[in-house]
DNA sequence: AGAAATTTGTTCGTATGTATA
DNA sequence: TTATACATACGAACAAATTTC
C-alpha cells in the first residue's frame, strides 16, 4: 500500500508531467488535495513539506503552495549529507569539480556570450592585481563559476553550486589557504591565464591544458601541505 | 523565526557532525524528539519525512527511524524534478554524463581493482558478441557503470546513476535505438573497445579517446536521427 | 507461542499567525 | 479596516507493525 504522504508527492509529478502544473503556478489549498487524495492534511502536509524541501514547491505562510524549482539548495542539503555520512572529502569534491569544469570548457567555448567572454576577462584582472587573499578568492571563484555557468547545463551548473556551497561551508579555510600559498606561484597564474584565454578565445585545447594544470597543482600543493603537516606531529 | 519541522532536521544534522549519529543508528522515538526540541509530533514527523525523502534516515512503521545514507534515489527524485521542470534533455544528460565518465577514466586507470579489470574485459566480450538489442545495451551500460563505479567517488557514482535512472524512466527507448542504429556500425565497436582496453591497460590517454569517440558518434546519430525525423514530418 | 509494551502511521479537532482583496 | 482564505502548529486518539518479555 502506497504511504499517504507519498500520494501527494505522486500526484504532483503527475501533473508537471501532463504539463498542469509549471513553476509559478498555485498548487490547490491543503485541504482540498486532502479531500481529492483522500487523506488527512497532515498527511499532505508531510508530502509537501518535502516537496518543499525537494526545491519542487514553495509555501508562503497564508498564501499558498507554488511549484518552484529551485534545486541547487536540495543538492546543497543532499550533497552535505553524503560528505557528513559517506567519508567524502576535499579530494572528492575537487576531483567531481574537475569533471564538471572540463566539460564546461568542452561546451562554454561555443556557447559563451561576448558579454561572459569580456567577464571572464575582467575576472581575471581583477584577480593577478589583487592585493588581499580574500579577493584573490573572490575572483579565483567567479572565473570558475563562470566557466561552469557558460555551459548552460543545469544539471552541471546545481552540482557545481552544490559542490561549492558545501567547501564553502565545511572546508572554508582550504581554498583561500592554497591560493596564499600559491600566490606567489607564476604556475597558478599561468594555468588561470590558459584557462581564461582558452575560453575567450574559444580554443577548448588550451583553456583544458589550464584546467589540468590547475587542478594538478592545487593537488600537488595539499598533498605537500599534508606530508607538511603531518610531520610537524 | 525557525519553520518547527526545521528543528528536527537541524538536530540531526548536529549529531551526525558531533559523530552521536552514524548509519544504521537507531534515532530516539519520535515522542522523546518532540519533547526535547519542545515541537509537536506532528511537526516531528514532517521533519523526518524530510529527511526520510532525502536519504539520510529510513522509517520503519513499528520499529523506528534509522539513519541511511542511500543518497542515489534522491538524487534521482531531485533531478526526475528538474527534468520536469528545467527543459533538460536527452543531450543535457549526456553532457553530464561525459564529463562523470571521463573523471572517471582518469580515476580508474590508478584505482581499477583486478576483478574489475577482469569483469570489464566479460562485458566486452558479451557485448560484441550479443545477438539481441536487449542483451547489447545490458552490457553496454555495464560496461560504462564499471567505469564510474571504479572513481571510488560516491558524488560521481550517485549523481551518475540518478543520470542513468532518469534515461530509463523517461526516455528509455533512445539508448536501445542508439545501439541499434549502430549495431553494425564498426566504429562504436570500436569506441568501446578502446574504453575498455584503455581501462584494462590503466591507459587513460587511449581510455578518454574511447570516450571521445563513443560520445560524438552517438551525437552523430542522434542527430542525424532528428534531422531525419523532422524531414518525415 | 502469545501477550504486553513500544513505535510509527494516520486522522480529527482546534487555535493562531499571515497574506490578500 | 474587515473579512476571508490559507498555512502553521499543537494535542489527543486510535490503528498497525514491530519488538520484547
Amino acid at each position: 500500500m502506497e504511504k499517504s504522504y507519498m500520494k501527494i508527492i505522486n500526484y504532483v509529478k503527475r501533473e508537471i508531467l501532463a504539463g498542469a502544473l509549471k513553476p509559478g503556478d498555485q498548487l490547490l489549498p491543503e485541504r482540498e488535495l486532502a479531500e481529492i487524495l483522500g487523506v488527512s492534511r497532515n498527511s499532505v502536509r508531510e508530502g509537501l513539506r518535502t516537496l518543499d524541501n525537494m526545491g519542487v514547491i514553495k509555501s508562503f505562510h497564508g498564501s499558498g503552495n507554488y511549484i518552484a524549482g529551485n534545486f541547487e539548495e536540495t543538492l546543497t542539503e543532499v550533497m552535505t549529507f553524503m560528505y557528513m555520512l559517506k567519508d567524502m572529502d576535499y579530494d572528492r569534491i575537487t576531483e567531481f569539480r574537475y569533471a564538471l569544469e572540463w566539460q564546461a570548457m568542452n561546451l562554454a567555448v561555443r556557447q559563451a556570450t561576448d558579454q561572459q567572454r569580456q567577464k571572464m576577462q575582467e575576472y581575471y584582472k581583477k584577480l593577478i592585481t589583487a592585493d588581499r587573499e580574500e579577493t584573490r578568492v573572490k575572483y579565483d571563484k567567479a572565473i570558475h563559476y563562470l566557466l561552469v555557468q557558460a555551459s548552460k547545463n543545469d544539471y552541471m551548473i546545481s552540482n557545481y553550486k552544490a559542490l561549492n556551497n558545501i567547501m564553502d561551508r565545511y572546508i572554508p579555510t582550504m581554498r583561500g589557504k592554497i591560493i596564499e600559498g600559491m600566490k606567489s606561484d607564476e604556475r597558478l597564474i599561468n594555468a588561470h591565464r590558459r584557462i581564461v584565454e582558452g575560453f575567450v578565445e574559444g580554443n577548448y585545447l588550451k583553456g583544458r591544458q589550464g584546467l589540468n594544470l590547475h587542478f594538478r597543482y592545487i593537488k600537488e600543493y595539499k598533498d605537500y601541505e599534508e606530508v607538511h603537516k603531518n610531520g610537524m606531529e
